[in-house]
DNA sequence: GTCCTTGATTTGACTCGATCAAGAAAACCG
DNA sequence: CGGTTTTCTTGATCGAGTCAAATCAAGGAC
């Protein structure tokens, strides 16, 4: 699985080195990992690694755009390597927990809108927040982030 | 116009202080300020206002509903009195200029996921990035955040 | 109008995520 | 197998945001 690895660092421009096949490694079995996560998880292949080299790898990554940096509001950054098609995240509000979900809609009305302000638009981003299925059922994971919360709206109409 | 701030504190069970009505009055004027800009705005009028009073303030508000919080990615925390309405920005990618968006689709395909993946959503956020006018035409304001732009995917699909 | 209780603000220290900089190490080329 | 360049390590630093104790003000009671 490494060979891919390193074909896909070349493809960019990038050196093949231990810290960015570790972290891609861990990035393949956590899609949703955020840097302590990260390098926790990268060190058991290689111990000595440093915050700052995954920092510097994830950058390397995201930039030549083999990953994809998610921050979901008020919690640290999380990187994934789904990049190229464009799905969104479910996030909970109470554990953190996040889920990929496609697009089912092909043309997206809501997702180009009609007012733009003068903008160029060339992403648009969702996030669905809700409970994931955990901390519905009484069961709030480990961090309780959100004990109370004050629904302003709903779904969207 | 403090008087409908007074009204509205009252009816979140809120006490009408002079900082509330310094932040609102903030928020009022410039629709996407962030702590700092609102607490150099606020001491126009109450100079010994306190960035610490400011959270706790905008925190009153949001958990009373009269504000809310949004934060995009790699920025500091703006906040908008628009609430209840489920409207939607446009993020310039290059100075961090927020407008808002109305979501002109009354029903939203996209915006509820087909796959939920056990999640219960109770709000959809939808974040569109690009440029702003200003910064398009070559003047890049104040901070260029993102000198090159990676993109990936386009507005979705 | 004044007092009193409760809630809000001030002050200061502190946490956490993330970045910056200089030297050491390694990867890749020939 | 060196040489050059990129990358990693080490340590300091920054900024947004939070926490806690003490002070102060708002608003109801008298």
């Amino acid at each position: 699985m490494e060979a891919t690895w390193q074909e896909q660092l070349r493809a960019v421009g990038l050196r093949v080195t231990r810290p960015r096949l570790s972290v891609l490694q861990v990035l393949a079995e956590r899609p949703h990992a955020d840097v302590d996560t990260i390098v926790t998880a990268a060190r058991e292949v290689h111990p000595t690694l440093s915050p700052q080299a995954v920092y510097g790898v994830l950058q390397a990554l995201v930039t030549g755009g083999l990953a994809r940096r998610i921050e979901p509001a008020g919690a640290p950054a999380l990187f994934e390597l789904r990049v190229g098609d464009n799905h969104h995240h479910l996030v909970c509000r109470s554990c953190g927990a996040v889920a990929d979900v496609d697009c089912t809609v092909g043309a997206a009305p809501c997702l180009t809108p009609s007012d733009t302000a003068g903008f160029v638009v060339d992403e648009a981003e969702v996030v669905f927040w809700g409970l994931c299925r955990d901390c519905r059922v009484g069961k709030p994971s480990e961090t309780t982030k959100v004990p109370e919360h004050h629904d302003r709206g709903g779904v969207h109409e």
